[in-house]
DNA sequence: TCCGGACAAAGTGTATACGAAGAACAATCT
DNA sequence: AGATTGTTCTTCGTATACACTTTGTCCGGA
């Protein structure tokens, strides 16, 4: 038994705590482990075809993403995000996108802006062939890239982290809501390029405003689980 | 043997993990493991106490949290934060606390403000006994008081989290400089008292300018390790 | 019926041992 | 000297064992 996810996870040679640990967060990310949904380290060994310990490491750092809360001597279960939490979220992501786009905007080199141009229209394009997940994929990328280009690690990492959880609850709302307009990216990006700090902090506000108060109505009604 | 150790840890019920990442973290940010030091998992349980499996577990979070870096199949070595980091760190923290900053203000009981007031006036009587461990020690509580009046938990474990680090960074500048000036907080504490939530975020930004510029001054002439 | 305690089951927390594989370093050979 | 080969250290994963908690169940008695 187990030869078969083994082996798919195998291929590469990455530890396996750490193919278990993405394995575990992209599962619980796409809904595959409801919030509340107690999560054993035999079955969690199971499912991924590995023994207790690479999944026990596993577990531990996926509760310090936050992506599953520990209690003691009960195990793990996953985590529920409060539609609370979901405003809290939006509130730290504003001053950190806003901040990476500031940097951005001073430190983007020429490849940069075009490696976001790119971006941009691919967007443009798949927005066009009503092609959604392509989109969601992309405006990740976007903010990604822009966060990467900031060149600072700290605000790069903790960034990347709240961004999952957006992902997270997005899923969880079933909702598959029309990625906000495509238009505010493109101001993000001419802001950046002009290397206006000012303006492109500006730029990534009015974005974040947009994108958050869409979110918090899509997720009003209440998203499952979460007892 | 360890059994000493382990007797002086296990006097609490908390899993053994939780006691040796807590244990390492404060080995770390008090310079007992320089950075750039190799951590094995059999020093480390011996070190601790404790077998491996707890100390493994431990590791994997501390590299979450960046205290270690573990290099695959070659173990875990104290991290080296650079001085490029101090100032990128404390860019973020700009933002984080004056976020934080904001929202105590707007949100504050008057049980909370008691509560600044008093970290505040033990604060000056400290500095008057030139008592710095002390001031350090309540300068972190008054910060830390602030973040959980926030009300963002996301807010508070990040700050939380980067706050531990540039404490480590501080250690390791071996100059204890004099905590800056407390004026500032008294400062900070009155805009949230007032409730005006511009006013605190100002407070906020100017005095994390200070101690930012202070922080890299001191620290410009290089603190040791970090190859 | 409802309460309370004994009892069993499930699962975590910890320790230990073992084998495989990678990395670093020393010794050896050409 | 330079390349090659071994040796050693250590991580990585597996397996196993066992104590201890928590939880749930069952049963007898009020």
């Amino acid at each position: 038994m187990a030869e078969d996810l083994r082996d798919k996870l195998g291929a590469q040679h990455l530890p396996l705590r750490d193919q278990v640990l993405a394995a575990l967060r992209t599962a619980i990310i796409d809904g595959d482990y409801l919030p509340g949904e107690r999560l054993t380290e035999d079955r969690l060994a199971e499912d991924f075809g590995v023994s207790r310990n690479p999944v026990r490491e596993a577990l531990r750092v996926a509760e310090a993403e936050g992506f599953v809360v520990i209690l003691p001597r009960r195990g793990a279960v996953v985590a529920s995000p409060s539609s609370g939490t979901i405003a809290d979220m939006f509130a730290v992501r504003e001053r950190l996108e806003a901040l990476a786009a500031r940097l951005a905007a001073e430190r983007a080199s020429a490849a940069d802006v075009a490696a976001l141009r790119a971006l941009l229209d691919q967007g443009r394009e798949a927005t066009q062939r009503q092609d959604l997940p392509r989109v969601a994929e992309l405006n990740s990328a976007l903010h990604l890239r822009i966060l990467q280009i900031s060149g600072n690690p700290w605000l790069s990492s903790i960034a990347k982290s709240l961004y999952l959880h957006v992902q997270w609850v997005f899923r969880l709302g079933a909702a598959e809501r029309a990625p906000h307009s495509w238009a505010e990216h493109i101001q993000l990006v001419d802001a950046i390029e002009s290397g206006d700090g000012d303006r492109a902090e500006q730029a990534a506000l009015a974005h974040l405003d947009a994108a958050s108060a869409a979110a918090y109505e899509n997720a009003e009604g209440g998203y499952g689980a979460a007892h």
